[in-house]
DNA sequence: CTGTTAGCGCTTTCAC
DNA sequence: GTGAAAGCGCTAACAG
């Protein structure tokens, strides 16, 4: 491997010219020199290695990213996406993601271990839940951190987050919009943050175009198909003058879980029964008829994390704390 | 940050020993002296840091494995449970997993970076395509890399890849013990290295058990819901005494198209029509009927990449280069 | 058995 | 403008 060393004496210098040069330090090496040494760094090909770097500038320019547990089945495809979004920006910030894992148990000795080899510069935390331990113990050791996601509304700490109750409520005002006035939720049991809020933004549209909304119009269930099809067959029980003519789902397989159940009791999803789902899923637009869904915009989301962790890291003051994205309706054929 | 100074002052030694205990240099340092430097790292909460080891053993413990581009909406949900299993299996062998990213147009560059700036001791390949780049590149530069999946059988290089055609020949001899005799399959355009091994272990199977295979029976076609659906079809266009009863599918996603295509068009699957896909998609047990389907051992080849690679950083002779592993049938419901 | 010391490859004062 | 030299935190000869 070629080194410092080398190319200073392929260049005729000294190894600290070499360094003035790579570091672009203006004005304090001749232009003569300079053509000397960047002839020298063509010649062999050399590139600063950057664990030396690492180690005099004290730092690692690696952000940490634990995957979410993928066992239960609990699979989450915006997750993924969201990974190589976050490694893609931290990228073009001159970071490299770490990805790691942990479980339930191990997870505070897993960040500890990160945190006191000094593996990381900082962490970025997402698939967050109320009370998040991850982050009390981020807040707590005063390690940097960025999350993607809330975790309690009483705590100070610098997230990114989509601002779902604001989705869900341009999603209702189109279905109202287009004539609904029966329209219903499915979402996540009480005590989900994000789920509350998708909530949140279903019932302030429906109050403010005074549209009443019987208790049974609001489902809850777990992330499952299922939920979606024990939703609507609860409501095709109710009579017909009652029946939702659409719908609105926390997230996109809820939201498959109705259509499935609708096209096997013979409702044409997008004619008699409109439906929303929520992330835009892969497969969202490949299905019959295609989903109609609230995206997060991940990639601004990613940058907006990486734009906030990295002066942390560098311990610059943050601008702001908090940064709520808008998501976005994507019109296809399923709210019909 | 405390370091090994602080320790060796709080324990009354040099450095050096710290170093020793540390290292678990046996024998080497009294029982005595070892209790004192114990109880100082344990006073201290001392770690030591990774990047002042690295620089001095000129490595990095980092692992670099690039996501598969996932902008074509070519999601791969195999691959990502892959990425998180490598990231574990990497941990077991004291590694971390370096995420990045690269198109079409940079991926080279990429790599010539991580590699010239010793980011990484050595990455894993995966998504390979047949005379992948890739991997033509690794093996002239001569950096570590162990590939999932082949490339071109006359290149020597370390990978790690299910025995496709195994996986199928077992799941179409399952299909035969059950009576069938009209077997079809869809399978990926000619020209991929793993769909023809899965088209291999078909025509095996049914020339062992002296079945004609129609060349109407092999369609082909792109890694779509709809080339399933195309194939059947087409097959539906037969005379009913030369539909095939049973179907194998290159993919989940094909073999999701096919089933599909046959509820759209009354025919019962799991009774009427046999169905069996290939990787297990985290949907595949969820699906209606669910999904029989040939399970890639993601956990085993994550754990053989690693096995493999980490010898191959070391310096190490290889035991052997290349390892098939072979799959698993899950028998759910749609086989019939 | 333990400590001194020489690096690993780079950045950055501080002289000249 | 350029170079010598002191580290960054750790490991590993090499002495003693």
């Amino acid at each position: 491997m070629t080194t410092i060393k080398d190319v200073a004496r392929e260049a005729g210098t000294s190894i600290a010219t070499v360094s003035y040069v790579i570091n672009g330090k203006v004005g304090e090496v001749s232009e003569a020199t300079r053509q000397q040494v960047m002839a020298a760094i063509a010649r062999t090909g050399y590139r600063p290695n950057i664990t030396a770097r690492n180690l005099q500038s004290s730092q690692t320019k690696l952000m940490g990213y634990a995957w979410h547990d993928i066992r239960h089945g609990q699979m989450n495809p915006i997750l993924d996406q969201f990974t190589y979004l976050l490694a893609q920006s931290a990228e073009a910030a001159g970071y490299h993601l770490l990805t790691f894992t942990h479980n339930d148990d191990n997870w505070e000795a897993v960040y500890h271990e990160l945190i006191r080899t000094r593996r990381v510069d900082g962490f970025v935390i997402s698939n967050t839940k109320q009370d998040d331990p991850r982050i009390a113990y981020l807040m707590r050791d005063g390690f940097p951190f960025v999350s993607f996601g809330q975790a309690n509304p009483d705590w100070d700490f610098p997230y990114v987050d989509t601002d779902g109750a604001h989705g869900v409520y341009v999603a209702v005002n189109t279905l109202i919009g287009l004539g609904h006035k029966r329209i219903a939720m499915v979402g996540w049991p009480e005590g989900s943050l994000s789920g509350d809020a998708r909530l949140r933004g279903y019932r302030r549209a429906m109050q403010e175009a005074a549209l009443p909304v019987p208790s049974v119009y609001v489902q809850r269930g777990e992330q499952l198909e299922q939920t979606g099809r024990d939703a609507l067959r609860l409501w095709r029980a109710l009579p017909p003058a009652d029946q939702p003519t659409a719908v609105v789902a926390v997230t996109d397989l809820i939201a498959i879980g109705v259509i499935t159940e609708a096209k096997a009791v013979g409702i044409r999803v997008g004619h008699d029964l409109a439906v929303i789902g929520h992330d835009d899923v892969p497969l969202a637009q490949y299905l019959d008829p295609a989903l109609t869904t609230i995206r997060q915009p991940l990639d601004a989301i990613s940058r907006a994390v990486v734009a906030m962790l990295h002066p942390l890291i560098a311990g610059e003051p943050l601008a702001y704390r908090r940064d709520l994205v808008v998501p976005q309706l994507i019109l296809r054929q399923s709210h019909g």
